[in-house]
Order: structure tokens, then C-alpha cells, then sequence
DNA sequence: GCAAATATATACCGATTGGTATATATTTGC
DNA sequence: GCAAATATATACCAATCGGTATATATTTGC
């Protein structure tokens, strides 16, 4: 990495915790600077606008979850073990996401919905590579004949809609029962699968 | 209503969109003169400050909605039946809630959560009102014998984080199945509720 | 180790932010 | 219908906003 990328990288992990927290209208440059140590003229030697650096957080802040979950679930070739993967790591992580400022993209979604097209793109695209990730899943599951057969469609939607909606319920009132209830639930739903 | 109420009634009736799609930071006084054809010195001698404006049109947000679900859950005695229309409700009116924004609760918890207190407690009120509601219809309907045994936290748990998780899918997507396939996943579950 | 290229800091820009003091309309009670 | 009270508008405030031109460090290639 040479230095270039190496300072935007710096910036871009300070800063990302500060746009999942308070939203792209609601963090300044100042608080850019404040967070890096760096001057405004580093900040914008290194990125094109606040646009630029909003998007490169959002993409941190996904990818940094992306990442961690598929190394898990890549280490078992079992498609329930996969999905059950997936939810604890929702149970065993919760604290440090909402140390963070919650999940990124349900941040990013309700923040840039109406207001910024841009990020509102980088947010679908997440969106469906998460339903994309947990459908082929469920299809390789079906195909193996290792469960049963499932609508993966409507599987995909509940499961996502089920952990962002108890990751907001959870992290707004702060009883941590909202993610816990559901988390069981949807493993209930997924050892059902099983064949 | 006196002259006074009038005015802040028709202030925060014509803002309340805005706050809703915009968050607390990205709505500017600006943005408030523009949409009432008002001016600072009016609205600043109707409401202490821009905090005051915002908390009046969260409640407002959620208020509409909620006196709307009420009456027609009124309207009937059975439980499953005042639980179905919860759910009819959502899927009716998805459209006009999209247009205004989206669900208040969930768009005010996102932006308020680590920026805004006293607006964050509004939120929670309204969580903890609207699953208090679901929570006592389904104990109502086992005391009289109407469903079978349910955990009504867990319950009431599952249909919030589904409806809020769904509305937040569709809405950023443009895709109307989130919405619509857990709404009827909930409804299968709610007729298999009864005796 | 020196020159060229790159990265960072300084100092500034006009516009906008939330908010207020005061002047001017408008409404109210009698 | 007039005076007192209330509501709205005007004109202003300092602070901050996102952004940039330019000067100064620092790093890089040779």
C-alpha cells in the first residue's frame, strides 16, 4: 500500500464510525479533522469532496462486517450451520456494531434514502448482495438435498428484515431482547430446514 | 383552537415531512420558512427553537398514524382480527407512508440514536407504546380463550422488528416484496394464533 | 544528497447555519 | 373603534459550513 492509499485509508477508518453515527449532513469537516489530527486541505488532498469520503466509509463499514462473516461461514461446506453462522454472529458482536454507531447500512439507508442518491445506490447494492448471500445459501442447500424445500425469496427477506429491524429496536431502547428473541427465532426457523 | 395553537399546528403539519426525510441535521430553518412561506422571527415566536420544532413533528408523524390504526382496530372485539388489521393497515397505506418519508420511528431512531436525546426518548416512547398495544391485545385474546398460549414479548418482538425491518428494506430498494411477503408471513402467523 | 513530485498546512472564500432584538402588522377584548 | 396584546417580518449577529488557492513540509526516485 503505497502512501497515498495508505493516509486514505487512515482517514477512512476514523472517520467511519463519526458517519455511522451521525449521518452524512450531520458530520462537518471539522469533525473530519478533529478525528484524524489532519487539516482540511489533507482531507481534500486525499478525497474529491465529503461525498467521497462518505461513500468510502460506508463501503468500510460494510465491508469490515462482510468480511468477518464470510471468513466464518466459509469454514463449514454445511448450509444450516452457514445461516446459523450468520446470526451468532449478530449475538456475539451486537456490542462492538453498536459501539459503532449500529448497522451501517440500515444507517445509511434511512440517512441517505431521501437525500443523497449516491450513497442510497451503495446501500441497495449491499441490500441485495447480503439477500444474494443467504438466497445462494439456501439454493446450494436445496440442490445438496441437505434441506427442505423453501421459498429463498420470502427466507431472505424475513431473515434481513427481522435482524435490521431488531438491530434499531435493540440499539434505540437499549434492551438487547428486541435482537436476542429474534435471533432465536429465525435459528428455530432455520434448523426447521434441516432434512 | 386558539390562534396560537393554529399556527403551530399548521407549521409543524406542513414540516413534518421534511424533518422525516431530512433527520434533525439536514433540515434547516431555511427549509422551514421555505415550506410554511413563514418567516424565522414567526416561527421562532411560535416554537423556542428548531429542538422544540422537530420533537412536535415526530409526535405529529406518529401520532397520524397511530389515532389512524387505533380507530380501526376499534371496530372490532376479536384479537386476531384487530391484529390482521394492523397488518392491512401497513400494506394499504405503504405507499403514502413512503411518500411522506417513511416510518417516523424508525427514520427518528436512526438519525436521533447517538445525536439527538431528548428526541431519542420520543422514540422510545413510541416503540415501547406500540408494543405495549400488540402485547396487551394478545393477552387480552388468551384471557378469553380466543388464542392458544403465546409469549407475547417474543411476539410482539417478532411483528415490530419485521414491519420496521420490511419498511426500511422496500422503501431503499424500491422493491415492494420485502414489505409485502413478511406482512403475509406475519398473517399466517397471527391465524395460527387462534382456537 | 539533491531535485522533482507529492502530501500537508495555512489562510482564506462566499454562503449558510441557528438564533435574536426590534420594528411593524394583525388580532383581540372591551 | 380604539388600545393593548399578540403575532409576524425585518435586519442583523457570530459561528460554522463545504471548499479552494497557495505556501510549506515531506517523501520519492535517481
Amino acid at each position: 500500500m503505497g502512501k497515498a492509499q495508505e493516509t486514505r485509508h487512515f482517514i477512512i477508518q476514523k472517520v467511519a464510525p463519526i458517519f455511522n453515527k451521525k449521518g452524512y449532513a450531520g458530520t462537518s469537516l471539522s469533525d473530519l479533522t478533529t478525528a484524524t489530527g489532519l487539516t482540511k486541505g489533507s482531507i481534500y488532498g486525499n478525497f474529491k469532496d465529503k461525498n467521497e469520503v462518505a461513500i468510502e466509509a460506508f463501503r468500510y463499514n460494510c465491508g469490515q462486517l462482510t468480511s468477518e462473516i464470510r471468513t466464518l461461514i466459509n469454514q463449514t461446506e454445511d448450509c444450516v450451520q452457514k445461516l446459523l453462522i450468520f446470526l451468532a454472529f449478530y449475538k456475539t458482536n451486537f456490542y462492538r456494531v453498536f459501539k459503532n454507531g449500529g448497522c451501517a447500512m440500515l444507517n445509511t439507508a434511512v440517512d441517505a434514502d431521501d437525500t443523497h442518491p449516491a450513497l442510497k445506490e451503495e446501500v441497495v447494492g449491499a441490500i441485495e448482495s447480503w439477500k444474494g448471500k443467504v438466497e445462494s445459501i439456501l439454493k446450494k442447500g436445496m440442490e445438496n438435498n441437505e434441506i427442505i424445500k423453501v421459498d429463498v425469496e420470502r427466507f431472505s427477506s424475513k431473515m434481513l428484515a427481522m435482524i435490521e429491524g431488531s438491530i434499531m429496536l435493540s440499539k434505540t431502547t437499549g434492551k438487547i431482547n428486541y435482537l436476542l428473541y429474534n435471533l432465536e427465532d429465525l435459528e428455530t426457523e432455520i434448523k426447521k430446514l434441516k432434512k
